[in-house]
DNA sequence: TCATGGCAAATTGTCGACAATTAAAAAAGT
DNA sequence: ACTTTTTTAATTGTCGACAATTTGCCATGA
């Protein structure tokens, strides 16, 4: 009878899965609000302003404060009382200490999944794998880290640790900053291909059993990954201070 | 011109240091219901209630729903759409994980620290411990972990990391986690005074400049905590299932 | 010209009322 | 006596209006 009214959220995106609460007017104002945050619809540092964002979404101003103070929790917005809020803008050192804390939490993760993921879960992270070797944009060194594979990847690892706290913490609290800025870092040169690589050394330890170095190649994946990310931060600010007359 | 956030901390009690906001209601009736939740007041799974709580605390549903948001994300009290909310109750394999991921973040923070916290600050930590030193209660083995003591000390090392996202995650999202079950499984026998000389093996390795190490203690300390409230969970419940005919 | 003070507009914080949904109690049927 | 249905009470979700606070603007003065 009563259809759940429209799912606006398309299952192909590996992401949107785990965010099917549409119960709620508050609910679905969130997810929109964060995948616009996350896709750079709202621009990192923009000010955002409760009665703008009431008439735009045609909500009242109650489920949106709700879908904002998640926000906040998310990190994702910060609010300043009595002022107002604004887009997260995270500085390079901000950013970096991000991935040091995803390094000691996924390599923990790898460590737990090495121990505890069953044959169906570890043959999931292999279908991940060949779905993305199938992909001719890897070769040409472009969209692995921009699309959601390589999120997809970490997701399923994360989730294979069975541990629900680390998976909280990971997926929700720190993967939709992870994605905001993986869109403006995006790997460059030969990381995909190496990433891609160290993708596969980790199931193959994972399947092996191995946790100790399940958790010492993730912990050197995600680092290489930081350094990839400094250097681009660090070229773009650079190339932004040269041009910065016009 | 922009002027760091101030900190308008108080610095009597160690942990409340973090929370002075109280320029609006909802700050101050989220405040008031996170010390509630952790000292016990509000029982561990009692379900909850808007209209019970916005009369016990004299206040309207509106900033009442932001707090309880506040403490949802914070995984003090869980909420289910169009039912209700109720206090958290973790099982021991959660507490146990909770454990795991501390081990994960605090251990990174001990490295952190010894790489970057300044004379002043180790100093302070030293005062932390010479003031344990002192207590008379700590020889008896009793109450080093019920007080603020020990979060105090693990407080300064997670700050000392510099590590801002660190810091957010363990002091604001765990920390309230881990002080309302230390009430229930505080240590015991032994194991106070050893975390005591563990806490300043700690130090040691933060003083010496030696991250490794300061990183392995960390590991191990946390770990043994673990151990211990896992036995003092185990021991509770045969205690329970045993006096089950009350 | 610049600093200072007050003024006004906009934004956030708070409240009470109404609608929608759920859970439990009562009633009916087998 | 038990299950199913209906009703009813309570709780949550949503809304619009009002109060409190901040910020930018403008006038006034040195």
């Amino acid at each position: 009878m009563s259809l759940p009214e429209s799912s606006p959220y398309s299952a192909d995106s590996p992401l949107e899965r785990v965010a099917p609460e549409v119960r709620t007017l508050a609910e679905r104002v969130f997810h929109q609000l964060q995948s616009d945050i996350v896709r750079g619809v709202l621009a990192p540092g923009s000010k955002i302003t409760e009665p703008g964002l009431s008439k735009t979404y045609g909500i009242s101003r109650g489920p949106l404060r709700e879908a904002m103070r998640r926000l906040e929790s998310h990190r994702l917005i910060e609010r300043v009382p009595h002022v107002g809020a604004r887009v997260v803008k995270l500085s390079m050192k901000e950013l970096i200490e991000l991935f040091d804390v995803r390094e000691a939490l996924e390599s923990m993760a790898a460590r737990l999944a090495a121990e505890h993921m069953s044959a169906e879960e570890i043959q999931g992270l292999r279908d991940v794998l060949a779905l993305h070797e199938g992909q001719a944009d890897l070769k040409r060194g472009e969209a692995y880290y921009q699309r959601e594979g390589d999120l997809d990847f970490h997701y399923r690892i994360v989730q294979g640790s069975h541990n629900k706290m680390l998976m909280s913490l990971l997926c929700n609290d720190l993967y939709y900053l992870v994605r905001l800025y993986r869109t403006q870092f995006s790997a460059s040169g030969t990381r995909p291909q190496r990433a891609f690589v160290e993708h596969h050394r980790i199931v193959d330890a994972i399947e092996a059993g191995d946790a100790e170095l399940a958790e010492l190649l993730m912990r050197r994946h995600v680092s290489a990954s930081r350094a990839n990310v400094a250097d681009r931060y660090a070229a773009i600010l650079t190339q932004q201070s040269s041009s910065q007359v016009e």
